[in-house]
DNA sequence: AGATATATTGACCGGTCGGCCAGTTAATTA
DNA sequence: TAATTAACTGGCCGACCGGTCAATATATCT
């Protein structure tokens, strides 16, 4: 490998293969993944993995730490840039996140692998994100805007929940007869969820 | 193994071998689970494992039939037995639905195993089941107990994946702040979801 | 320029993998 | 009871596994 003159770019060779690491680990798994595969996919020899990453899980456990970290940082912009905390926040969030798996499907099969390996890591990383999330709605809960007699972090929870089912278990639930598409299931969610939120007279 | 004088019985070996491939499958997912395991967990040779299902693969298949048989036979009774469709009833089938995936973890990692490996067959077997469910709300729709504009796949859809990744994603949220118990965690969710379906003025 | 450190390679190691096969033992059938 | 079938065993195979190591080529430093 590398018989012509390119200059050696060392950065260069460890980005490749944490990203050849990466789809590889996301679309097989941990233990389905040898890392011949990987060497072969980023151009690269087996011994110099080990050179820049010592084992086969200190390089796993970089891709889940980077993928994840990644995904903490979108989230935690999009919720410092929130105006003040509503129904339409709430409803806009939710649409966002939703959003953000559709177009991000390796985080959740990320997610998915780690949940299987009973791997807390990734939950340790976006509890402030909850946290930060569960105080949007207590606020709203305190101005009246939602009906206060369920648990802010349960209501976080449950959307988080909807939003990575629905595409976790997407070869489930893509054959079951009545089911549409994202958009339509989202609408229906939001419809549910939001009209079960607000304050009852 | 077997140097005793115990009569043959290869009904009960085969189901001793599935058992401990059952286990070890819904514990650490296939790639990692090797035939020399389960050999020695059943107490049988690994040939005699080839003897009886030919292979890996051969058995992994027919652990998975075998448990999402058991799992839909089960829901489909439940579905039986109900009488006729209100808000009540559908309460009554979520907490129930919830309980059987709280006593029964094997299930859920089961399903999340093979999502991952965008394995279909487990989604085919209980579209049916979606099927019944969806009809009784389409009923209560009808009699002006629900909420018409939601499709009722969707509804049945979204508590199933509430439920399910409730306990699939327990290391992750289990660390989160202000997050409860499973109970608390059911009753919120029942809270913000029938109250959403009810018809609105 | 020379010395030092790092990036990179290919060959190799012990071990485990799934699967196969010939042989033995127990149940079934004729 | 003899013959046939099925259950079951131990040993073996080639392939692949993650990891190591000595050697080499390229940067970097003095």
């Amino acid at each position: 490998m590398n018989t012509n003159t390119a200059p050696r770019d060392p950065d260069l060779t460890r980005e490749r293969i944490l990203a050849a690491a990466h789809g590889l680990f996301v679309a097989k798994g941990f233990a389905a993944v040898s890392m011949r595969e990987i060497a072969a996919r980023s151009g690269v020899t087996k011994s110099l993995i080990h050179h820049h990453f010592g084992s086969k899980e200190a390089l796993w456990e970089l891709v889940k730490e980077r993928a994840i970290a990644a995904y903490a940082e979108g989230q935690a912009a999009e919720l410092r840039e929130a105006s003040e905390p509503d129904a339409e926040l709430l409803r806009r969030g939710i649409a966002n996140y939703f959003r953000f798996l559709r177009d991000n499907p390796g985080v959740v099969r990320l997610f998915a692998w780690t949940h299987l390996d009973d791997d807390p890591s990734c939950g340790r990383l976006d509890a402030e994100l909850v946290q930060l999330g569960a105080e949007r709605i207590r606020q709203a809960q305190a101005r009246g805007l939602l009906r206060p007699d369920v648990n802010p972090a349960h209501v976080v929870t449950m959307f988080v929940n909807g939003c990575t089912q629905w595409f976790s278990a997407r070869s489930h639930h893509s054959q079951w007869p009545g089911v549409g598409s994202d958009q339509e299931y989202l609408d229906d969610f939001l419809k549910i969820f939001m009209e079960g939120l607000l304050p009852r007279p």
